[in-house]
RNA sequence: GCACAGGUGGCCGAGCGGUUAAUGGCAGCAGACUGUAAAUCUGCCACUCUUCGAGUUACGGAGGUUCGAAUCCUCCCCUGUGCACCA
């Protein structure tokens, strides 16, 4: 029989930056049903496996998962491979590729190693809803269905706003809360977490739990973060992403990037500071105690040390200050190999001592650095004046290179690369 | 199945036979400014090349008319609406 923590302090820890727990007073009964029986609640969470690239608006619902896991819970960690089916529930692309058994293996992989940089891989359980999903026959996928009403589903907002714009639904998108709810069931799950742009879903469990005869699960929700651009929500294709994986320079570079205003919400997100603490910090800037900048470098200090450590994000700040403070460049550039023949410019007329003058195109240096996307738009980027290499404004479409192997950092704007040239 | 309205560059949205990679807005990139950012102002914003120029692709798809089409015609595909159908 396992322990657990008094409800009251259960609650502070779980409530704590959660947008809205639906119904809060069940949630408050099953952890006094679960300390009385010495059984852990069983907390779900589903992800889909197309998108195996996590973000910092992931963490949010990451982190309160790690909640339920320092007391003593059980959380469940859902690959949804057979939702993932049905296609994006934000209806921007209409139908995704099925993905093969190995795509999703990998993906799956993927995911665990990002996922357990925040919660303990010993106490999460992890599973695939095709385990049962994929065993529903005609007859049951009817069954299913009979539970909701056509203007039920339509209550979804995503599913009304499109509706009203006149917009396509395929009848198969209806299928995924029905989908997400029967993994309730399945799971015998007490509390779901998501989003809040996933309550829908979310509710669909309980009533569908409800009608097997099961308790319905508690519903808590974490907000949805911000991006970069601090306006819309953290998503990687809108480009506003921060990824897990990102490198200590990467992530505190971009986290510099977010507005001021953002500098509280993300503490409170992303850090385990308490209320307080954030309030205090806001206050400080606020009566000019503390500059933005600073409050700013701290964040993300604390932030990128989360997912490194203490000494690589300092490490990563001294760099940030060089590059976008001082003109400098980081210097922990990674080096990447090109060779001069595959961006070759035309030959340089001869020195004096008659050897052929080596030249490269700097449009193409650009592209394999990965700073432009094409030769036309580093080619613009060199009439803007903004490509400098190895200090050095570059207007002109070569450059000469004295003898290889050679060096070459190449700024365009306040991104840098440095490559070597063989 | 019938009728009607639509399908334009990342998104929205003009153009409706002829200066034009295609008005404008958003997003994005760069420069100035600054405290990183934001805001503001400015420039850019299809691709390739031997780049003050040349070429190649672009307006759902395929044909056609024309000296010339995103713009006209034909067929097809797709979306929505109405009617019909309704186990």
């Amino acid at each position: 029989m396992q322990t657990f923590p008094p409800v009251e302090e259960q609650i502070a820890l779980l409530t704590k930056g959660a947008a809205e727990i639906l119904p809060l007073e069940d949630l408050r009964t099953r952890l006094e049903a679960s300390i009385k029986s010495g059984t852990p609640l069983r907390i779900k969470a589903g992800f889909d496996p197309t998108a195996p690239d996590l973000h910092l608006g992931h963490t949010v619902l990451l982190r309160k998962l790690r909640h339920f896991q320092l007391l003593g819970h059980t959380v469940i960690f859902l690959i949804g491979d057979s939702t993932a089916l049905i296609g994006d529930p934000t209806g921007k692309s209409a139908t995704r590729k099925q993905l093969t058994q190995s795509e999703i293996d990998a993906n799956a992989e993927t995911y665990k190693h990002q996922v357990f940089k925040i919660l303990d891989p010993a106490l999460t359980e992890v599973r695939y809803n095709s385990e049962w999903l994929a065993k529903l026959d005609f007859a049951d996928m009817i069954r299913l269905a009979a539970k909701v009403t056509v203007s039920q589903m339509l209550e979804r907002e995503d599913f009304n706003v499109r509706f009203d714009r006149e917009d396509p639904i395929s009848l198969h998108e209806l299928l995924y809360p029905l989908a997400q709810g029967q993994d309730s069931v399945a799971l015998h799950c007490d509390v779901e977490l998501g989003g809040t742009d996933q309550k829908f879903n979310l509710l669909m469990g309980r009533k569908l739990q409800r009608e097997a005869g099961q308790l319905p699960q508690i519903v808590l929700m974490t907000p949805i973060i911000e991006g970069t651009d601090g306006i819309q929500k953290m998503s990687k294709s809108l480009g506003n992403a921060i990824g897990v994986l990102d490198s200590p320079f990467d992530m505190f570079t971009k986290l510099m990037t977010i507005p001021d205003a953002l500098i509280p919400r993300y503490y409170e997100l992303l850090t385990d500071l308490l209320p307080t603490e954030i309030a205090a910090i806001q206050s400080q800037i606020h009566d000019g105690q503390v500059h933005p900048i600073q409050a700013k470098q701290d964040l993300s200090r604390l932030i990128t040390a989360g997912f490194h450590n203490p000494e690589l994000a300092l490490h990563a700040q001294q760099n940030w200050s060089k590059q976008f403070q001082q003109g400098g460049v980081s210097d922990d550039l990674e080096e990447i190999g090109i060779t001069q023949s595959e961006i070759a410019g035309p030959e340089a007329p001869s020195s004096e001592d008659g050897n052929p003058g080596l030249t490269i195109k700097v449009p193409a240096l650009l592209v394999h650095l990965g700073l432009s996307p094409s030769n036309s738009e580093a080619t613009r980027k060199l009439r803007e004046n903004s490509i400098h290499i190895n200090g050095q404004i570059q207007t002109t479409p070569t450059y000469p290179i004295a003898e290889l192997p050679t060096t070459l950092t190449v700024r365009l704007g306040k991104k840098a690369k440095r490559a070597l040239i063989t």
